[in-house]
DNA sequence: GCTGACATTCAGACTTCTCTCAGGAAACTG
DNA sequence: CAGTTTCCTGAGAGAAGTCTGAATGTCAGC
C-alpha cells in the first residue's frame, strides 16, 4: 500500500497536532480525533491501517475503545500511548497480535519507527527494516549497525541519533531539529547534549569510515554526508 | 484448511475480546458467544474446527454444553478454559479424544500454541511441531529441546521463553514484549523476572552452544541471534 | 506432611549510559 | 589580528540497566 492510513487519537491538542503533522510529513494519510466516541465512528468510516491511541481519554479509556473496535470486527493493529507509570498489567491485557505500546513522553522518531515496524509486519509488505546510507547500514530489527564490514556498538541514544541522520542524509539538521526528533519531547536540557552525542558518534564512525561522514555546518547544524554513487 | 474456524465461548467480555482478536490476528476465523445456549446454536450453524470453551458460564457449565454437543454429533476438539483451582479430575471427565484444557490466567502465546497443537493432530495437517533456529531444535509435542545433539532440560517458563525467542529470531525483543508473550496476562510482577530467566537460559544453553546465542541489547532488550547459513 | 522442582522477589555488585560543565580549539567578524 | 561566537571533547556525578545468588513462596507427588 502506498499511503497507510493512520488514525491519531489524543485529547491533548498539542500532542495530537504534533503527531498528525509529523506523520503526514512521513507520508502517511492521517486523520485525528480527540475522544473515544469519535474514534469508533472514525474507524468504521475510515478503516485505518493503524490506530495511534492514547490510553487516557476524557470520555472512555483505551481499553473500552479497543474492546468495542475489536467487537465490531476491526483487526488492524493499535499502537497505544501510555504514561510511563501505568503498570504493565494495565497495558498487557490490551496488546494483542501486532499491537504495541509506547510510553509518554516519546520522541517523534521513536513513534515513526514503531509504526513502520508494525506495518511492516502486519501488512506483510516487503518494506525493509534496513536503512542504508552510503557505507552505513542499520538494521532496525537486530539493531546492528555497520560501517562497511565493521559492526558499530552504539548506545540507545547514539543509535537513535544516527537513525535520524540516516533518514535525512545530505540535509543540514539544526540542533533544535535533532533535539526534537531524537530526544523525548519534554526534554528540557540544553542543546549542548547534541554536540556531545555528535562527538560520540564521530569517535565511533570516523576511524572506520573512509572519510568523515558527519559534517558541521557552523551556525546551522550538522549533516550526514552521503556521496551519491 | 487455510483458515481453521474457532468458536470462542466466554462470558467475560474482556477475555472474550482478547482471545477473539488475538486469534484473528494469528489467521484463524473466529466467532464468539457469551453463554452456553448460544454455543449450541452457533456450533450447529458454524461447525467450527475447534471450540475454546470457558467451563464456567452463567447459564450452564461446560459439562452440559459438551454433553449436548457430543450428543448432537459434534466431534471436533474442545479446548477448555478453567480456573486454576478447578480440580483436575473434574476436567478430565470432560476431555475426550483431542480435547485439552488450559487454566486461567493463561498467556496468549500458550493458548495459540495449544490450539495449533490440537489442530495439527486432529486435522492431520502437515504443519510442523518442530521449531528450528540455528543449532537449536524444539519439538513442541515432546517438549524436547536440543542444542546440536545435546538435550536441554528446561522448566516450563524457560521453555516458553525460549519458544518465544525462537519464533522471533534475530529481532530485538523488549522486556515488556517478552513479559506480554511469555507470562500470564494478569501477571503484574516486575520485568526483573525476565532478566532472571534469560540468565537461567543462558546458563543452560551457553555451555553447549558453539557461541553465546542470547545477546543483550542494552536499553532495548534481548535477541536470539541465529547466524544465517 | 515431606520433598523437590519451579516461580518470584529482592538486594548487591557491577557496568554502561546520560547529561552537564568547562576549558580550549576553531571559525567567523570587523 | 583581536574579539566574539560556536563548536569540540574530556572529566565526572548521578542515573539507569544488568547480572547473579540467595531467600521465600507455591505446588505436585510420594
Amino acid at each position: 500500500m502506498a499511503n497507510p492510513k493512520i488514525l491519531v487519537v489524543d485529547d491533548e491538542p498539542n500532542i495530537r497536532d504534533l503527531l498528525t503533522s509529523t506523520l503526514r510529513h512521513k507520508g502517511f494519510a492521517v486523520a485525528s480525533v480527540s475522544n473515544g466516541a469519535s474514534t469508533i465512528s472514525a474507524v468504521l468510516a475510515e478503516e485505518p491501517d493503524l490506530i495511534l491511541l492514547d490510553v487516557m481519554l476524557p470520555d472512555m479509556n483505551g481499553f473500552s475503545v479497543t474492546q468495542r473496535l475489536r467487537a465490531a470486527g476491526y483487526t488492524s493493529p493499535i499502537l497505544f500511548l501510555t504514561a510511563k507509570d501505568d503498570t504493565a498489567d494495565k497495558i498487557q491485557g490490551l496488546t494483542v497480535g501486532g499491537d504495541d505500546y509506547v510510553t509518554k513522553p516519546f520522541s517523534l522518531d521513536e513513534i515513526v519507527a514503531r509504526i513502520r515496524a508494525i506495518l511492516r509486519r502486519t501488512m506483510a509488505e516487503d518494506e525493509e527494516a534496513v536503512i542504508i546510507a552510503g557505507e552505513i547500514t542499520m538494521d532496525q530489527d537486530t539493531h546492528e549497525v555497520k560501517v562497511g564490514d565493521n559492526v558499530l556498538d552504539l548506545s540507545p541514544t547514539e543509535f537513535k541519533l544516527l537513525r535520524y541522520m540516516m533518514l535525512n542524509p545530505n540535509r543540514v539538521l539544526s540542533k533544535a531539529q535533532i533535539l526534537d526528533h531524537v530526544w523525548e519531547y519534554d526534554f528540557n536540557g540544553d542543546a549542548g547534549i547534541v554536540e556531545s552525542y555528535i562527538s560520540y558518534l564521530r569517535r565511533k564512525i570516523d576511524p572506520i569510515a573512509s572519510e568523515p561522514l558527519i559534517q558541521t555546518k557552523r551556525g546551522f547544524g550538522y549533516m550526514l554526508r552521503i556521496p551519491k554513487e
